[in-house]
DNA sequence: TATAGTTACTAAAACGTTTAAGTTAAGTAG
DNA sequence: CTACTTAACTTAAACGTTTTAGTAACTATA
């Protein structure tokens, strides 16, 4: 029981290959009402659907897109899957779905094999760790779209990202408003992008508040929970009092979770602050504030503009800048001692 | 600037391209070792790869496989997704990634889809509502395997299931002896096999228990967690002493919020307990006692088995069932009034 | 009536591989 | 020396489409 093909319909119908494709295709200038008919309705009968691998031999685009994320475990990429899923869904394109455990081997591999699979083109939310020499040197002759985090490959062709230092210096105002004395930040790897600008919007609202800035406030790790969970053992000073900004909202669970387990009293001692506002956030409690990441979006936008960069439809604006929003949650809410206003 | 082909490397090479591709896929039998040094070289120095459409049109196999579930937003489903994506990786396979929103004329939108692309074959959680009469009707002649949900394609050659009703009644008679009085099953649409398997189980739990079953006790909803959070305001006994048993832990952690908001104390005066051990329940307070289901495990033995299925290597097991584990959290960790032994 | 234009097709090449069958030259056995 | 075997290749078809260039039969125009 072998597929059914082009020429099986041809045969069936009584015409040549050539006027089947043009019907299953939709070019039907050429082909008079009656064949077009006549094809359509033994198609229809014999339940023919054209092999795309043959068609994509001869029109050389495949229709599929290659995703890589880093964790897919994390809800904030999830959502960049789910928006890029969908718009690629729209617009007829299927996607090849790869996971780098944030790893830049791995991604590397990924990449290889999306390119030996044909895709059209790739959508990046690159690893943490990046090499710009090895990512250089590899010859990428399809686009790439990189969202959220940075990347080096030849293909790249245009970036979705958001205003981090925007939001960064949203969240420590906030922070200082709610009058916490010494202001934390919680970084993930600064090799990254987003953390860079994060810690530049953090620095640049200390300063505006008047603020000295202290090394001994700035604590990298990993954007994991697990480093959440580890940080008040490694601080040596007191944490009465303390506004942590934290790199993601995965860090900033970790961390309450270690405060309660210490019996820190959340938000009226410790005030903490996520990044990403994924949903769990809401969840917790306290319920975490955060900075709100359109990620649906980001996911969504990202297949957009790389589909219109395949069809060259030459987009003069590669590169767009999503905004945050600061979202107002328990763990900052306290009756606000307001020392900002008594300063003033 | 086109893409190299075995021709080029053939004519480079000064040998014909059955040769180079016999190199390539190292059926070296029958060539020289001095011509597979040679044209190795020249591949390696072209960056010379295999155009896999091409290849598969002859082979007619992809090495493509289509995955699709039903909520990417799910952490269940995540972990099974991420299982999936590790073994068939590992074998040498890229996954079409697919997200039906729980609907059914989506998941047959995107196994049509898969279908046109050649996958080789699908592994399936299906969308909660069936119809068995409409998927009957598909023609689908390549393999599937269905995970959690049922499913009822005549393509369906093998399933990976847990064993819902044992989950079930370990949580249910783990309740029981906690001194919960009444006990209440929230129950996903009962369309899913899952669903009837633990109503099965909590139905024989309470009655190993000596209780009887009412139905009033038996609430019917969807696997969200806006459920979870609306069933207390359709109860009209008192919560005194209830021990609900949830479908899964995305209801309960919702109901816990909206138990929490009406001042109810947890474990203490209520006791809550989910179904899969999604990494959030750990993360709540109370953390949620729940049925953890080995999901990463389960997309992992999904892809094993397709695959297995795929080279035919005639399976004579295609349907495995996998255990639950009880975890047992704070959510239902209350100093045991242990009614159960005094009954006794 | 001859010419040009239009309509509705078809023939065949091309896409980049794999593979069954064939070929050639050298080596070996009798 | 002949016949057979083996090693190391090559030839060419096949996979299922799309597409360019061509053709035949009409129709309209001068």
């Amino acid at each position: 029981m072998l597929k059914i093909t082009i020429k099986d319909i041809a045969k069936l119908a009584g015409v040549s290959t050539a006027t089947v494709s043009k019907i299953v295709n939709n070019k039907i200038d050429d082909v008079s009402d009656t064949t077009v008919d006549k094809v359509r309705k033994i198609i229809k009968e014999k339940n023919y659907t054209p092999n795309y691998l043959a068609r994509s031999m001869v029109t050389k685009k495949t229709k599929t897109l290659g995703l890589i994320i880093p964790d897919i475990r994390n809800p904030f990429f999830t959502d960049i899957a789910k928006g890029a899923e969908d718009r690629a869904n729209e617009l007829g394109y299927s996607i090849f779905f790869c996971n780098s455990d944030d790893d830049l081997d791995k991604e590397f591999t990924y990449i290889n094999s999306l390119i030996e699979k044909q895709v059209d083109g790739i959508m990046l939310a690159g690893a943490a760790k990046r090499d710009k020499d090895r990512e250089r040197k590899i010859n990428i002759n399809i686009p790439i779209i990189s969202v959220d985090r940075n990347a080096y490959y030849k293909g790249i062709k245009g970036s979705i990202e958001i205003d981090n230092y925007e939001g960064a210096y949203e969240g420590v105002k906030h922070l200082i408003s709610k009058g916490y004395e010494r202001i934390v930040f919680v970084s993930g790897p600064l090799d990254t992008k987003p953390s860079k600008e994060r810690l530049r919007g953090y620095k640049e609202a200390l300063i505006d508040a008047g603020r000295k800035i202290d090394n001994e406030n700035i604590i990298v790790g990993t954007y994991e929970r697990n480093f959440g969970e580890k940080i008040i053992e490694t601080l040596d000073y007191s944490l009465e009092n303390v506004g942590f900004f934290c790199g993601n909202d995965l860090i900033a669970i970790g961390l309450i979770k270690s405060l309660k387990e210490k019996n820190y009293k959340i938000p009226e001692e410790i005030g903490v602050i996520g990044f990403d506002d994924i949903y769990i956030s809401l969840l917790i409690s306290p319920s975490l504030t955060s900075v709100r990441q359109p990620s649906y979006k980001m996911g969504y936008e990202s297949i957009e503009l790389l589909i219109k960069i395949l069809n060259n439809s030459n987009e003069e604006k590669n590169k767009k800048t999503l905004k945050t929003r600061l979202i107002i949650r328990e763990s900052t809410n306290r009756i606000s001692l307001d020392k900002n206003k008594k300063d003033k």
